[in-house]
Parts: C-alpha cells; structure tokens; sequence
RNA sequence: GCCGGGAUGGCGGAAUUGGUAGACGCACGGGACUCAAAAUCCCGCGGUGGCAACACCAUGAGAGUUCGAUUCUCUCUCCCGGCACCA
C-alpha cells in the first residue's frame, strides 16, 4: 500500500485491472438474480459535464451496492448519437455531423473510463450506427403494417429566407436564429405513431410502478390528459352545402351560454372566409407567423376576426357569429371551439375585448352569481337561463345536453385524451432515415426487410438550408420496391426520442445482427433502476413505455413497463457572474475566475467588482460551468465521485462548492490514513469494553447505511461513513469484516 | 398561461407518523502540536440581549386548524423542470 494517498496511480492500476479481468462484464446466469441498473445515455456533445458525472456516479453506487449484495448486476452504456447539435457543429466547422460525432464519443468515453465506471463496455451502442438505426427502421415498418404508423399533415416552423423548417429550439422570439426572420407556420405531410391508442393503458398502468416518483407519475398521467365530454356540430351552410362545424367540450352544462365560435387560422373555415375578406386574410396570415411552441400560444395576447359566417346553435337554433382567434389550436381537438364566456376565462376576455355578448348559465348551488360578472365563474353548478336544463347539477346536465345532441344526430359523449399522437418526421438529416419509397404509380411505398438497413451517408455537411439528404441524388433516387420504375427516397428523418425509446433493451443483446431484440431480453429486462434527469420526466418516459408495449405486442418482450424503479436526479447549479456593459451587453465569467467576499464579488484578473446573477444550471450560456476533467486531473476520480454522493442527496439540486471538494478530498485522505494504520496492524490492545461498544455502534451504523442506500438516502449514508471512521479511529485495530468497506 | 416540484444558519442539508428546529458534514473562528507551514487533534459556531444561568426571536410572506405546525389547509412571492422539433 502506498504511504501516501496518489489518486491518480492508485485509480490507474485499478482500472487496469478490471480492464484486463473484464470485472464489469454481465454474463446471464439463470440461476442468479439479476439486478439491470441503468443511467440515462449521453448526447455525444463533446465533453462530460458535471450532470453526467453525477448522473453515472449515483448509478454506479447502485451498481456497486447490489453487487455487493450478490446480483448479477449489468450496468451498460452507448451515445444518444442522432439529434441537432452535431449539424449545427457542422456548419460551424464544416465537419460532417458523422466525424464530429465519433470523435465526440471517443474523448467521452475516455472520460467515463478515467472515472472507473462498473460499466460492461462489451454491450456499448450508438444510435448513429446502422447495426442499432435498422431497428428502428424495422419496427416502424411493423407498426405501419400494424395501423399504428401512419401519415398526416403537421404543423412547423419555417424560416422563410433558408427555406427550411426550424427546431422549437431554432426560433427566437418568432425569427429564426440564423436569418432573422419572422417565422412562419407551414403544413407539411408527416408520418405519426398512434401512441393515442395506447393513452388508457399508460394512464392506467402508473398505478403499477410504486418504485416511480409519485411527482413524475402525477405529471404522465396530467400530460396524458384523459377527459370526458362532448363532441357535438353547429351546423351552417356555405354556397348552397349543408355542413358541420365540429367541437369538443368538457363543459356540455355551459352549452346554452354559447355566444361565439372560434377556429384556428389553419381550419378550412378560416381559408374559405379570408376568400375576398382582405382584411381577414391578413390576420390569417398575422397568425401564421410566430413560433408554433405551446408554451408561446398561451401567453400570446389574445386576438380574433369575425368571419362574416354564422353557424347554427345545435339546441336552440340561434345564429351564433363565428370567428377566427389566434388562440384556438388546430392540432387540439378539431380547430374550433364554443365560445362561453360567462365560464370560460379564455373566452370572457375574448369577448370583453370585442364586445361579445356575455350569457351567464351556471350559478353556484347555494347562494347567488354576483352579477354582472367580474370574471368567468368557473365551478361546477346548477344550470339557470338554459331553458329545460334549469336547476340540472354538472352531470345530469351534460347527461340531458349530450342525449339531445345525440338525438338531433348533432354529437355524442367522448372521451378525449390531451396526449396527441407522436409526430416522428424530422426535415433533418443527423437521423434515422423513414424507410419510404415514393413511387409516381405505386404511391408511398415501404422499402422491404431484407433491403433495411436504409443507410444515412455519412459525409453530408448541412448548411441550414435545408436537409442536405434532398440534395443527395445517389440517396434520394431509387427504384419502386413494387414496379420497379425510377422512384424517390423518402428524405426524413426520424425523431431522436425514437432511438432512446428502446436502447435499454438492445443492450442486452447489441450484438445480435439478426434480430432487433432476442430472448436475453427475458433474463434482464425489466430494467431494475433507471437513473436521469427529472427533464425526461414526461417525453422520454412516456415514449419508452410505448415502444415497451408496442414491442410486446409484437411478441418480442414478455414485459409491460421498461423501467421499475425510477431515480430522478437533481440539477448541477453554480454561481453566475455578470458585468454588462454601456450598450446592454453582458458578459459572463466563470466562478472560477472570481474572487467571491462577504457581499461582492471581483474579477480576478482585474480586481473590479463582477455582478452576480444569482445560483443556476450549469450551461455553456452563463459560463459557469466546471469541467469534470479538471477535477478528475486534480482530486482523482474517487474525490470527484465521493463529492458528488456526499454533498447532496441525489434527487435535490446540488450546488457546486469548491470548499466541498475540498472537504470531501480531506475525507477520503483522511480514510486512507486509517487504512494505513490498519494495514500496519497491531498497536497497543484496546480496552476490550470500549471495543465492543464501538463495534456495536460500527454495525448499527452500517445497517443503517444499508436502509439508507435502499431508500436512496445518501446523504444519511455519508454522515453514517462519517461516524464509521470517528468510531475506528477510537481504535488501534479491528475485525476486518465491519471495516467501511461497504462505503 | 398550463402541469409538476422547491424555499430551513455563511453553505449542503437533518428533524423517520403533528411533539426539544438546525442531526451530520462543509466553511469559518479560537486553541494544541510545530522554528514555521501543511496534516492531525480539541473547543466553539442561527440571530438579538447577557459575564453567566438564561430570555426572546427564527423554517420564503400572510392567514387558518391544533394544547402544540418545518410538517396539515388556504392565499401570495420568488426559484427550478416540462409544455410535444434541445436532448
């Protein structure tokens, strides 16, 4: 043993070791319980950040612990290797996306090894490779032949000047990023996937994973939205033709205080009335432009056009003017709505603002509706002023208003979930390619099996114009698979959640060129305890467990839900620093490069004071991030780690401190000392009373450490670790079996 | 805007089911050892007043329930995550 502690030979000569002895590779033994312990895959962006580090530390632990226990513990790791950035790298550098990517992966990997990992290298996969993205191509193929793939037109952002459609990501403040201009919304044909289908078993099942955060179920099954209403028809006619104009409401009751309609811009009834209306297709148009975000749509300050057109109140025959409002949502529901506002605030400000008639309908059940109304009255009540529905309670209301709707042939209660179905085009080319082939004849034809994988090349360089693919004639040309005449590829590209919807299970198998998955799947999936980020709490998760269930449906999985327990880490924060300057512009320094007192804070370099900007994530953006490299190269691995566990539990957000660092590298040197003296042995024999009370505190201590890490509490463990070591060092030498090695 | 979460000393946090708020650690201060420093060890460490015993105040703000609230309820403020094309 060395005399004094070296990280860095120390970690190196044990990493060797269990480099060269393959101590970390899972081989399926039957006969032993299996423990699948899974960290979230990195996006290959360049360099480990301190999100991973802690991210793969907590993991690790888990790792280790069950080991310990006696599992055959499997703790795999691959790249999340399609997505944006690698294309915008590219056209920063102009290296293509592939290079920039595979570089990444290999100065990462190196990272991850240096911190010493319990990972099994042997089942590493990338998304980018065609042995993993065939698969993906492979079962969009079944799920088409299935009904669960299918194509419709979508809504997206276009930049107008590079022609080319824009990532949410992509649109700052309703311009593009690169060109600066005002982005427009524009319809394009996409392929979906009908997680929809499936909405009532995802619901459902959140009730089967008690190992999940009770916050991250709570926030599936809002997202997952399922609601009970009514769909129901205002009819109207246009140039002779009797139509409808279909609605969705999950407040029937309010229905005879119905005073307008509205559609989205993009709903036919909108093109058709902005048809010799100037003035209306310019505010069409307005509300084309503008980011499609959700998010943005919410806060956006309502507006609205009369069309002109009246439709029909189903129940009492009353015209009721219809109206265009940037509000309404084509991708919800049908694109148009009722118009209540006596019980909708949407709607009451809506019609305050443009002078709509205001219809109270419902009254609290005991005491008045103060009137006139100051706001929308939003609770469940009795129906007045509604004609045969007056006095009826919420139920029995939209139970009366749906039979009679029902009876004029005009609608019907339905069930509407808010969970939409996943669109999965990219116009992007850092993905999977859609295995289509659009033939002038045949039409959109699927390429065959034994013609998959459809491959990416990989020498493209994007130049924001565009999806390079479409540029590409020895890609996009191709013969019909069916008539074999001269037919097109299709050029888009798969979402990248797709590839991270299945990985966990491919690791089990990653080297199987055969088939997606095989029946090493049974042995270890479930996935015993996933570890990420609370970010992926709702997309991620939700579309893992629908590829699970499609998977099982397919026969290739015995299992209904990828991940039992779930372990939500917290964020990485740190100081921020600023100074702005005369024009506006701010500058961020690192707080490294600050000199934090009591109070203020100065730069360095200069001595003049910096601003703070308060405590946030650690980002390229505020430059305050600490690069886990430098803390490896200066503590070694096991600080760095130790760091991460001991500082704060693994759910809460840690906040950086390099005097923490420095404490727990005075712990761990401190441990070592200890393990010094117990390797030399010996020294004086203790008062044998006084061993056996530290020993019984030792066990007690441990066993309570042993709960902890069960129940994730490691904050609780490293206090344990803490009165472990103030007990040994009350001794000259004891048993090895209670040494803190467990730790 | 909507959904979810959070706020306790200088800092991370503890208080296990409504019962002594601040465990444990970090940082800091004092002391021991040393020519000196590092390391290590000992003591102190929420605020105000007091030599002290002790007293009062204090868990983001305000109200409520209770003999008793960090814990339960309501309202509000601020911060964080997500909002379907960042991953």
């Amino acid at each position: 043993m060395q005399q004094k502690y070296n990280p860095q030979l120390i970690e190196r000569e044990a990493q060797q070791y269990w480099d060269a002895s393959g101590a970390f590779r899972a081989v399926e033994s039957p006969g032993k319980p299996k423990y699948y312990c899974l960290s979230m895959f990195p996006y290959p962006s360049g360099k480990l950040h301190m999100g991973h580090v802690r991210n793969y530390t907590i993991g690790d632990v888990l790792t280790r612990y069950h080991r310990m226990n006696g599992r055959n513990v499997l703790q795999p790791m691959g790249w999340d290797a399609f997505g944006l950035p690698a294309e915008n790298a590219a056209m920063a550098n102009g290296v293509p996306p592939a290079k920039w990517t595979y570089d990444n992966i290999s100065y990462m990997k190196g990272q991850l090894k240096s911190l010493g990992f319990a990972i099994d290298w042997s089942r590493e996969l990338a998304t980018c490779q065609p042995a993993y993205y065939r698969w993906n191509q492979w079962l969009f193929l079944r799920m088409l032949e299935k009904g669960l793939v299918y194509k419709k037109s979508g809504i997206v952002n276009w930049d107008p000047v590079d022609k080319t459609v824009l990532a949410n990501e992509q649109v700052i403040d309703g311009r593009g990023w690169r060109t600066g201009a005002l982005v427009e919304k524009r319809e394009i044909p996409m392929y979906y996937m009908a997680i929809t289908k499936y909405a009532d078993e995802l619901l459902g099942a959140l009730d089967t994973l008690p190992g999940w955060p009770e916050r991250v179920k709570t926030m599936q099954a809002n997202w997952i939205g399922k609601s009970y209403g009514v769909r129901f028809a205002f009819p109207y006619e246009l140039g002779g033709k009797r139509e409808k104009l279909w609605v969705f409401t999950t407040r029937a009751d309010t229905i005879m205080g119905v005073t307008f309609c509205a559609v989205a811009a993009e709903h036919p009834l909108a093109t058709h009335a902005a048809r010799g209306n100037p003035k209306l297709a310019a505010f069409v148009e307005e509300c084309k432009r503008g980011s499609v975000m959700e998010a943005d749509l919410a806060t956006i300050e309502k507006k609205g056009m009369p069309t002109g057109i009246s439709v029909v109140h189903p129940l009492t025959g009353e015209k009721v003017p219809l109206w265009v409002g940037n509000y309404v949502l084509m991708g919800y529901g049908e694109g148009a709505v009722m118009g209540v506002p006596g019980h909708d605030q949407r709607d009451f400000e809506f019609a305050q603002q443009y002078g709509l008639p205001i219809k109270p309908v419902i009254r609290p059940a005991e005491g008045k509706l103060e009137l006139p109304l100051k706001a929308a009255y939003l609770e469940y009540g009795v129906c007045f002023n509604s004609g045969r529905y007056d006095g009826l309670g919420y139920p029995q209301a939209v139970d009366a208003v749906a039979a009679d709707l029902k009876a004029k042939g005009l609608g019907e209660k339905q069930v509407l979930w808010r969970l939409r179905d996943w669109g999965i085009s990219r116009q992007r080319y850092w993905g999977t390619p859609i295995p289509i082939i659009h033939c002038p004849a045949c039409g959109d034809v699927p390429v065959p099996d034994k013609d998959l994988p459809v491959v990416l090349p990989e020498d493209c360089v994007p130049d924001g114009t565009g999806n390079p693919l479409a540029k590409r004639a020895d890609f996009v040309d191709t013969k019909c698979p069916k008539c074999g005449k001269a037919a097109k590829r299709e050029t888009d590209t798969m979402d990248t959640f797709v590839d991270s919807s299945w990985y966990y299970a491919r690791y089990a198998c990653a080297d199987n060129a055969q088939g997606m998955v095989d029946r090493r799947v049974d042995y270890w999936l479930p996935v015993d305890q996933y570890i990420g980020g609370i970010e992926h709490a709702i997309l991620h998760l939700l579309y893992s467990r629908f590829w699970t269930k499609v998977m099982r449906d397919l026969g290739l999985f015995k299992v209904d839900e990828p991940f039992t327990n779930l372990l939500t880490q917290g964020m990485v924060l740190n100081d921020i620093y600023f100074r702005q300057s005369d024009g506006g512009r701010i500058t961020y320094y690192n707080p490294a490069e600050v000199e934090a007192e009591n109070g203020g804070a100065t730069l360095k370099a200069d001595g003049q004071p910096v601003e703070s900007g308060g405590m946030g994530t650690m980002s390229k953006s505020k430059n305050n991030g600490v690069d886990p490299q430098e803390l490896i190269d200066h503590y070694g691995a096991d600080i760095a780690r130790f760091f991460m566990m001991f500082t704060s539990p693994p759910e809460d957000t840690l906040v950086w401190s390099d005097a923490g660092v420095e404490g727990a590298s005075r712990f761990l040197r401190r441990l070592w000392n200890y393990c010094l003296k117990f390797e030399g042995g010996g020294g004086p024999a203790a008062d044998p009373t006084l061993q056996k009370a530290v020993r019984l505190e030792i066990h007690s201590v441990l066993k309570q450490a042993n709960y902890d890490i069960a129940r994730h509490q490691f904050n609780t463990v490293a206090s344990a670790a803490m009165k472990i070591l103030n007990a040994l060092e009350k001794l000259p030498a004891i048993d090895r079996e209670v040494a803190p090695e467990g730790l």
